[in-house]
DNA sequence: AAAAGCAACGTTATAACGTAACATTTCCCG
DNA sequence: CGGGAAATGTTACGTTATAACGTTGCTTTT
């Protein structure tokens, strides 16, 4: 009984995007992984501080772009498409599927049943939890008789921040 | 007040998947698309009926051999990718995300903000509206100052036909 | 009917996204 | 230190999507 709790909620921690701490999430995926038993490698490790720093979904090859900025050498599509690979099983970054484009969770400690609003404008992102989605999608996989593996709730649209400039 | 209506409602017409009756479906997308003054041309025609015969959701390249079949000529992507596009935008088709695919819309003749169920075993989709979910959805948007202009909502499990098969 | 105008479609090429297959390196553990 | 497993490198290719431009065919105007 914590109808608060049933509200959206956009995260309202400032480390959450952007510039403020990338290190600070980074470091928090590392003892993660370290709890789990799992290998955050060097490699990995750039594929998520990339995706912390630039702070919106972004394509695998402009990641690659970025690690070979990074290395000064190529980079093959393999070697980041492995690392997304590891990175979305530990539930350290999703993928955002109208985008064919990757983001970082803001809380891969949390079993997260994630959605996702998207600025067709600006290209941001914002990762929300909404108890409300997953109790009807739950409902009406019962209901048809479905077993859920996977969920993807994306929705595109005008940020506040771009829609005084971009209002009809 | 009408909490039924408020429930899931999957699709209980015998018609909206499958062999039933793919004519019937095309015939109210020309009586839909010539009511709104649309040209729903023979190709357009063309690549909804092959959607409906399939009853699920089917890739561009798959619909561009089976117009070559149909056909007997080589068809390009940009003539299918465009055809889908204007069956997209009078929302006799829906794109899958997850799978880069294409359905058609069980009921075209209502403003849809559907979701879909899709069988990572057999490949099938069931198209649903839940309000709850759009409404959860128009919440958070408020909440967050987002104007949404898409939503896309897939949820990927196994259907309760695979699951006896399936099932771990 | 000639010609302009326009929307749809055809054609070619290429961009963007993703993976299979196999070689090499690295790391861990005994 | 050696053996094996996991991770990464490398090459090549498969799949999905679009840019750019030419052609067709209809319609509108005169």
């Amino acid at each position: 009984m914590e109808p608060l709790l049933a509200q959206p909620q956009p995260c309202t921690d400032p480390d959450c995007r952007g510039q403020h701490a990338p290190a600070k999430r980074v470091a928090l995926a590392v003892s993660l992984c370290a709890a789990r038993g799992n290998k955050l490698t060097t490699l990995r490790r750039h594929v998520l501080e990339l995706l912390w720093e630039t702070g919106r979904p972004t394509g695998a090859y402009a990641l690659i772009e970025a690690l070979e900025a990074r290395y000064a050498r190529p980079v093959g599509p393999p070697t980041v498409y492995r690392a997304l690979e590891f990175l979305v099983s530990q539930r350290l970054v999703s993928r955002i599927e109208s985008r064919n484009a990757y983001v970082p969770c803001a809380h891969p400690e949390r079993q997260h049943d994630c959605l996702f609003f998207i600025c067709s404008i600006c290209g941001a992102s914002t990762e929300l939890e909404d108890p409300r989605v997953g109790q009807a999608l739950a409902d009406d996989a019962a209901a048809l008789g479905y077993e859920v593996t996977r969920r993807v709730v994306e929705v595109e649209g005008a940020c506040p921040s771009c829609l005084p400039a971009g209002a009809a």
